[in-house]
DNA sequence: CGCGCATTCGGTAGTATTACTGAAAAGCTG
DNA sequence: CAGCTTTTCAGTAATACTACCGAATGCGCG
């Protein structure tokens, strides 16, 4: 009751791969990788989103490595389209940022995979043969925002928060009232009322239900 | 910037892989596969959990490829304990379910990738190099609940909630006072109030914090 | 049609949180 | 030591939320 999607190609056959993106020294660069390595095949390249599109409707590659910022078109919009018209093709984007909402765009758009360009030569094809086998493949960098956290390096804090408060926000997190939070660490509610607020202050004016974002993205949850 | 965590190992040396799983027929049949790759090395073989701890600490795998249902310790809680004694060690989870409450826990104890029994040697070989030089791995049929969808359903709800007490839920969940739910839904406070108060029933006993990881988890928010 | 359910709204009371201002003790650092 | 941050606590007032109560509307279903 699963095994539609993407890829599951035969092993034995090269992985077809269709290159996008707009500077012509990364595609270089990948290319030279990918040579090297018998099982991978460079069918094609692309240098914007809607030619990343249309070549790959022509060639239906195995698996399309695709910039996410590019003219035209940008990787985004042209995963979501390649997913719709080719959902045997694997999307697997190419990125320099890590950042949380930009990953989760991606991967909604429909990607199969997610690596950063300061990636070593082996990791990506691993990758590439990660999402053509079928799976899917995320840098060490941007799987803790995908699986919610919890990698074991404390994200580091982007806030400023003192040990004081992150103990407040984490037990204001688990669903404590002030009252409780007091008990536990032993202070006044005064006291847990004036962290409270600073936290709000050092955060941005969200309210409670955000702190419980803020707390899970420092890995207070765990 | 990032690049501490697990593995990531020198591409030349083989990934040495440490082997769980309580069934001797399964731990044969993988070592079998494995061991016709010369990448791979599979240094040691526990039956349970304890035993994979203890194993793993003694060892120093690269990869921990271990099954979630097991005797004595489950594949769970000893992933959660290998996270934190070996943050070098990547963790590949086996199962036979495909189900996604299964799947999150099991990412959320530290797990690096998940991968079902039912998948060919190529693509276990890939998901052991994929963990091992440094990402996620994870079997197609799983991805999806990964990543919050775009290809699957719309995560079926345990609570029982209504639409409208979705809607109250996701602007809460965003930040928003009951005020300006009020007014964005073109109701009254007191109407949100009741929406609140019957998701609180709903829910548990939660307070708003607790809220945003029900949206979460339902899929509200992307 | 009567019943249940979702959705809507009101009253009243109590509790919790926010928004201010102000301040004292402890610790670190130049 | 003076100045800084951290942590602690207080007063006061407004706002928000919770916990009960009850109740009207509309909608589908047997």
């Amino acid at each position: 009751m699963h095994s539609h999607s993407p890829a599951r190609r035969q092993s034995g056959k090269p992985v077809r791969v269709l290159l996008a993106d707009d500077h012509e020294l990364v595609r270089d660069g990948i290319r030279a990788r990918l040579q090297k390595v018998a099982d991978l095949e460079v069918v094609g390249e692309a240098t914007n989103g809607r030619e990343a599109v249309s070549l790959a409707e022509e060639l239906r590659p195995d698996v399309l490595l695709m910039d996410v910022s590019m003219p035209v078109m940008n990787g985004l919009e042209a995963a979501r389209q390649v997913r719709k018209s080719l959902p045997e093709t694997a999307v697997l984007v190419l990125s320099v940022y890590d950042n949380p909402e930009y990953v989760r765009g991606v991967v909604q758009a429909g990607a199969r995979g997610y690596i950063l360009k300061d990636i070593s030569a082996t990791e990506m094809i691993t990758a590439i043969t990660s999402v053509a086998t079928g799976g899917y493949y995320f840098s060490a960098a941007v799987g803790p925002t995908l699986v919610g956290a919890a990698t074991s390096a404390p994200v580091e804090d982007p806030y400023g928060l003192t040990e004081r408060e992150r103990q407040v926000l984490s037990a204001i997190a688990r669903g404590q009232p002030n009252k409780e939070v007091a008990k536990e660490l032993g202070i006044s509610v005064r006291t847990v009322e004036s962290h409270r607020l600073n936290l709000r202050e050092k955060v941005g004016n969200k309210n409670a239900a955000q702190l419980y974002k803020v707390a899970q993205d420092l890995g207070l949850l765990d």
